[in-house]
RNA sequence: GAUUCCGUAGCUCAGCUGGUAGAGCAUAACACUUUUAAUGUUGGGGUCCUGGGUUCGAAUCCCAGCGGGAUCACCA
């Protein structure tokens, strides 16, 4: 990427002067009071034709077929793209006719936002188009967009394709790809069909801390920072449920939040730094209960998305539709590798992990070798929405213990397309089952399992001043969104995805190079050359850099005068 | 973190065993009053990601770095 500007985008900051010696303000201050849209016209015009004899539309202009005094282009809006026909005389009833040969055959680009009143008809091939009686310039794009050009069939030539860029100038990515918009409206569907499901139940939405002191609710390394006032570290949120829990305790029947959580692990396609979740928790309730509310919720998820239960992801059609079929952890292992390891011990578990090619090491308890077996056989086949129930009591600090079965808890976790999806406890509330299990924590800890959970003695405090019995579940919202939108990286979900930062070349100011003693108008020059610093220019050849200007003012046919030798000798003393 | 591929004009991409950097679109000029991937003619536009090395000569070969993609590992 070259620092200096481009050629064309020279030639936009002289078009946008020009308006302005015009008397034309590029970015003019006023409301522009839009009536139509592209796509309702589109779609609505033959049938009502009448109804659009006066309309008036803003976007940004993005082809352009100029043919003498005539001329056509698309017009894109925040709906879809229609095309405009503008005619010399018709948007230039006078003498002047400046508007149309100078304002929009010279001045105006592709990427310009304009605003346009006028009718809409049928051109002689047919197409829907709004004929141009006024036009106005709304705002002035200085960038030239990449061109996307779309044939007859719909194929697309000179995409704008390259992820790196599209993720870090989303704007341009959905600009020019506008199909990529439907999967934002989709993931702002997700969040709000499930809102409104919640809120119809009586659940109320709230917001618990992101800077928390203690770091709980889930195993994962945080983002640590700090407080200047108080002096104290803090942590971005890795959860938010011992947050919710206490406002169990506080007395509310049901909770929700959706929000961000941090997580300073790795990136991949469905993980990152930053993601979104859902967490809610209803009193009076358990884990059984739980199941039969995800499926009413996700079914009507994806009947806001699709108007169907079914969603296509891959090669796999997948119902939400319930009952989902109900495996616990251990049948599910036997079901998918026929052995039994509901009685095992952690030795017969490390055998097992031998015997099926799994690795494992000494920090591994119980729980974790179980999780690897079931990680490792059993996650890829559960395609369709399956409840995994009935977790070891190792893995899982903060579920209740199983109302009949010994070692176990009440969980769940949903699977779709092999993928967890949502994770839901009966929830602990007996304080001093939570404090030893915090405490085997501290002692997995101990044995090098980084990820263990923290002591939370508030948490605990509250838990002791008494919790009805809960539910609770966790929903993580970009996966979800993946799996309604058909996707397969999680950035493709997210509006502005976690990258390294760009390269940013140091360039020095005008006014660096003028201290110097560089005339202002050589400056450009020598940017164009290839210095960007003060630094570059005194390290390069006097001699050989004031041959170059000379050439430089040749070959860009530059009206300015050569300075004189002894004088760009001085730029380097 | 490992492996691998990629980085050339505003965008999409060519560029052979190393020898003066190319195309399409975009852009500029001219023509054109119903085009639609508009058309025709003519022109301009490049830090070949960065830095080293090999060489008479590097976009090309080698090394290192930066950025990205894919696969794997890690991951409640």
């Amino acid at each position: 990427m070259s620092i200096a500007l481009s050629e064309q985008e020279i030639l936009r900051r002289e078009s946008l002067q020009q308006l302005r010696n015009l008397g034309i303000n590029p970015y003019p201050a006023e409301a522009f009071d839009v009536t139509a849209w592209a796509k309702d016209i589109t779609e609505n015009f033959e049938a009502n034709p009448d109804t659009y004899k006066h309309v008036t539309l803003a976007g940004r202009i993005m082809t352009r077929r100029i043919m003498g005094s005539a001329s056509f282009a698309e017009l894109q809006d925040s709906t879809g793209r229609i095309q405009i026909y503008l005619k010399r005389d018709d948007i230039c009833p006078d003498e002047d006719k400046t508007l149309y040969n100078t304002v929009f055959k010279k001045l105006l680009d592709i990427g310009d936002y304009i605003g346009i009143k006028g009718y809409v008809f049928l051109t002689q091939t047919g197409e829907i188009s709004v004929h141009v009686q006024q036009l106005f310039v709304l705002s002035k794009s200085l960038k030239p967009l990449p061109v996307v050009k779309r044939d007859e069939d719909g194929n697309i030539h000179d995409g704008f394709t390259d992820p790196e860029q599209r993720y870090r100038q989303r704007y341009v990515d959905l600009t020019v790809n506008p199909d990529f918009k439907q999967i934002f409206i989709n993931r702002s569907k997700v969040i709000s069909s499930m809102r409104d499901y919640f809120n119809s139940e009586g659940w109320m939405e709230v917001e618990t801390p992101i800077l928390q002191p203690v770091h709980g609710g889930a195993a994962a390394r945080p983002f640590a920072t700090h407080h200047n006032t108080l002096d104290m570290p803090l942590f971005l949120r890795i959860a938010n449920e011992l947050y919710l829990k206490r406002l169990i305790v506080a007395g509310f029947d049901g909770v929700y939040e959706f929000g961000k959580m941090f997580r300073n692990e790795g990136m991949d396609r469905t993980h990152n730094p930053e993601f979104t979740s859902v967490e809610i928790y209803v009193a009076y309730k358990d884990y059984i209960w739980m199941m039969e509310m995800v499926e009413k919720c996700l079914e009507h998820v994806t009947r806001a998305i699709h108007g169907i239960p079914v969603v296509q992801y891959g090669a796999n059609e997948i119902n939400f539709a319930g009952p989902y079929v109900k495996l616990s952890m251990y049948d599910s292992i036997l079901k998918y590798t026929g052995i039994d390891v509901s009685e095992m011990d952690e030795a017969g578990l490390r055998e097992t992990c031998a015997d099926l090619g799994i690795e494992t090491n000494e920090s591994m308890g119980k729980g974790k070798l179980i999780d690897e077996i079931f990680g490792a056989k059993v996650e890829a086949n559960l395609i369709q929405p399956t409840y995994i129930t009935d977790y070891p009591i190792e893995m899982t600090p903060l579920a209740k213990k199983h109302r009949s079965k010994e070692g176990l808890v009440e969980r769940f976790e949903l699977f779709v397309n092999g993928k967890e999806i949502a994770n839901a406890y009966s929830e602990l509330n007996d304080p001093i089952d939570q404090r030893e299990r915090f405490e085997d924590q501290l002692l997995l800890a101990g044995r090098g399992d980084d990820e263990a959970m923290a002591m939370d003695d508030d948490f605990l405090r509250a838990l002791e001043y008494g919790m009805p019995p809960t539910s609770g579940l966790g929903i993580g919202i970009d996966r979800l969104v993946m799996m309604m939108t058909n996707q397969s990286t999680i950035q493709e979900v997210l509006f502005f995805p976690q990258m390294r930062p760009e390269k940013k070349s140091k360039i020095a100011t005008l006014d660096d190079f003028v201290n110097i003693g560089v005339p202002p108008e050589w400056v450009p020059v020598l940017n164009k050359m290839g210095f960007n610093t003060v630094e570059e220019l005194k390290a390069a050849n006097p001699n050989k850099v004031f041959n170059d200007l000379g050439g430089m003012r040749k070959k860009m046919k530059l009206n300015i005068d050569m300075p004189v030798k002894e004088v760009v000798m001085t730029w380097f003393e």
